[in-house]
DNA sequence: TCAAAAGTGTTCCATCTACACCCATGT
DNA sequence: ACATGGGTGTAGATGGAACACTTTTGA
């Protein structure tokens, strides 16, 4: 890990969010501590003269490999006791230059397509995981906190910019997919033919000429994204899909 | 002003929003230097050991001697190179303790009552004014960034929770305030009938037996804004107004 | 009696909802 | 031939948009 300039009093943390299909994950490292699994939002201090959004970018490269990735600030946690359970406590001591320092963190949004992900050893991580967003799981200082309140503004952010939930799937993908993904973020499920329908309706939707195969069932139609048609098509808050 | 301790690190600044009846207002503060006006928004460096919420409050209270009001978070600025007018650098090094360290910024969009507010004498105000949202006006620092990108923040989050639009009105209100209202919001005229049967369809809107008095026309009748019915009756997610 | 804003209903159209069967493929 | 998920259309209900006249008051 090279010198860098570090200021002690501010912090990125990321919530990283993944789609598998199935449910959304999010991703989490592992520190092993007094024998103990101890998990955490991937995070560091900014570098002094680092803008917040560069310090978080290169959070989110070092761990996945990534570049433009879709980032969004949604909260800072500046509580005076975020950093309250002895064992964070022992271990920003034995990790900081100035442990005693209050420092808050701003925490960032980010979706990633998960095929795209390759795990990098981070300076920060000594392992890193996918862990699904509504299976609890207890995180270090207040990134409980940080995970929920990032999922709830992403929620919300979707309903009004559906868009960005391309940046959850794959290149090209299917409907079903895409389905099954709004179905994780609203939290219930859909009707398919409505579903179709309204999507269908958005031109910025390309079905592609290829199709699944290897499926034991009828194989289904593949889709892309088409940015360009949607830029032109939409000034941004004339279509609400829900 | 006190002796208190101050984290040199970290500021708050608030956007306060108050209604007039016919556009949207936001607070601002005015100094003097080297026989110019200038304008910010009213904020504070964070005391030592207080959370940023309660910074937040303490502001809006100095200014407004106002409590509970309607308080959001909405970004942080951390650029490191926020404060780059000339201006502002000398300003700031004839006032703090600390003037060359760097200091982020976390914004609040705030909202109101006119009527309610008494100017206070704030520590860090000079003069206290109202400036329509709407009408440009340069200010110090990154603050014009952070009022636009506050501006544009509430009027999403207000799309989405209608509710909170009443903490801009008095206790008793017509609908034609609450249209205008609406309207300096969306930024464009709403059809009379449409709004009011939209609105009067909420039952948490209750009429009032009062009805205007001393103007030249049909009297309008009072309503009030009825926060227990509309927990009631209301799961948050449930109604969309645009 | 005039000016000024309050208050009130209906028609039309677009969109949402609910719902059931056939199709293409692999095993 | 069967199991599996893909793909399709319609009818009824609902909600939004457009639109003009009467009412009450003070001057």
């Amino acid at each position: 890990m090279a010198n860098f300039h570090y200021n002690p009093h501010i912090s990125v943390d990321c919530v990283i969010f993944g789609f598998d299909d199935e449910r959304i994950n999010i991703l989490l490292i592992k520190r092993k501590q007094e024998g103990k699994n101890i998990y955490a939002l991937p995070g560091d201090l900014v570098r002094k003269g680092e803008d917040l959004d560069h310090a978080a970018t290169r959070v989110l490269f070092e761990l996945t490999n990534l570049q433009n990735l879709y980032l969004e600030q949604f909260k800072t946690f500046g509580s005076p006791d975020r950093i309250n359970d002895p064992l964070d406590i022992e271990w920003v001591n034995s990790i900081r230059e100035h442990p005693e320092v209050r420092v808050i963190t701003i925490a960032y949004n980010s979706l990633v397509k998960v095929e795209d992900v390759e795990f990098a050893p981070a300076s920060f991580a000594e392992e890193v995981l996918w862990h699904p967003i509504d299976k609890p799981q207890k995180l270090a200082f207040d990134h409980n906190d940080i995970a929920n309140t990032g999922w709830a503004m992403l929620r919300e952010k979707i309903k009004r910019e559906p868009l960005i939930a391309f940046s959850l799937l794959p290149e090209k993908f299917t409907l079903r997919q895409l389905q099954t993904l709004y179905e994780a973020i609203v939290g219930s499920s859909l009707d398919k033919r409505n579903f179709r329908k309204r999507m269908l309706r958005n031109k910025f939707l390309v079905a592609l000429e290829e199709k699944q195969s290897g499926v034991s069932h009828k194989p289904a139609q593949y889709f892309k994204f088409d940015e360009a048609i949607y830029k032109e098509d939409f000034a941004k808050d004339q279509w609400f899909l829900f």
